[in-house]
DNA sequence: GTCTATACATCGATAGAC
DNA sequence: GTCTATCGATGTATAGAC
């Protein structure tokens, strides 16, 4: 009403405030739907349990999001900048095999720690949903923060970083599906980087064959 | 109409008949869902599609099973005896690199082939759904017959166990989820079982330590 | 016995009143 | 900006037609 006859161009404080408050409660909306989907399950996320939390009714959640599946997109975006968090302080470790091992288990402790996140970021599982451009970009750079982590200790090849990927991801995986809450595949998180360490980069011993690359 | 002045006990040739008839029609369903669930999603499945698909009703599939998580929990038993199938032929191949590899390759295969199989199979991904004991009962038998192959190979320690499936998970689920329909992860397979096999059972070199077991 | 029509609660989503 | 009312679709229960 007051704001109407307003320039549009020029944003006004009034218009400031606002618009932080709308992103106050865009974060309040997204906070709940964590809480639910911990709760519940990820596909389980229903718009009236999730408006009850925030003291709304289901409809009113379109003036913060224009559907369900925009606000699975704003998860998936915030979970891949909560791993850029996660990763980017681990990143300065002088030895090979202790910054590995490092990443190894922060990833591992990351993806195990909230099964719902995980099964958002990582599976395609909820039908008819896939992550805008713009909520992929985080994911690319946790991809490419990797890439530079090994390439910091000589690992470049390809098919090397591919390799660690399937790593991570399999233990994890495992973990998540086969023994939650417990150790079973969190205890050979070592053995898996030494195993890994033996085979992309032979430490030691002259021998290694190098035929190929 | 006819039967019901008859004995319970002696199921009769028509009741023999009635009961072939009726499993007929459950694996029909069974079919139909298959194909719907390829097509659109394990999570997408509507029973008012599945049954039209076999020319029915939604409500005439309670006929066949009590409701949508039976029918998730037949597909679930299904495919682990898919699996089954798909294992037992390849148990007897002689030199150990090459029975992991075939047994990699096959594993990789079958994960890949269908998606929509391996999320309902691998992935706790449907709210509320959890198979039946009987249903889980070929997935046990699955991973004693993988226990089996190790061991035919000298790889008794369970942990050498665990690590075998976090390495064929991991490459299955990067595949599916990063590159699917292509080979970036399947290419590593070779890779992946030398590396395995370096790491359980270093080969010629009488140098390795073998302290705790 | 098999299947259907009908009904119900709940879902995501939209329209319009205030 | 939030509400009520409502829509079509969903899983599911039940009563009854053949």
């Amino acid at each position: 009403m007051l704001g109407k006859a307003q320039n549009e161009a020029p944003p006004s404080i009034a218009q400031d405030r606002r618009t932080r408050r709308r992103e106050a409660t865009k974060a309040e909306i997204l906070d709940a739907a964590w809480d639910l989907v911990r709760e519940h399950g990820l596909a389980a996320l229903a718009l009236r349990d999730l408006a009850a939390r925030v003291g709304m009714r289901a409809p009113s959640l379109y003036q913060y999001f224009d559907s369900k599946h925009a606000i699975y997109d704003a998860m998936f975006a915030q979970g891949w900048r909560q791993a850029l968090d996660a990763f980017i302080t681990d990143t300065d470790i002088p030895g090979t095999r202790e910054a590995l091992l490092y990443a190894a288990r922060s990833m591992f402790e990351f993806a195990t720690s909230d099964p719902a996140r995980n099964q958002l970021m990582f599976q395609r599982t909820i039908p008819g949903f896939e992550p805008s451009p713009e909520s992929y970009a985080p994911a690319i750079e946790m991809f490419a923060h990797m890439q530079d982590l090994l390439a910091m200790h000589g690992i470049t090849d390809p098919d090397a970083m591919d390799l660690w990927t399937a790593l991570i991801s399999g233990l994890t995986s495992q973990q998540l599906a086969n023994d939650p809450g417990g150790t079973r595949w969190e205890r050979l998180i070592e053995r898996t980087v030494d195993m890994y360490l033996a085979q992309v980069a032979p430490p030691a011993r002259p021998r290694q064959r190098e035929g190929t690359k």
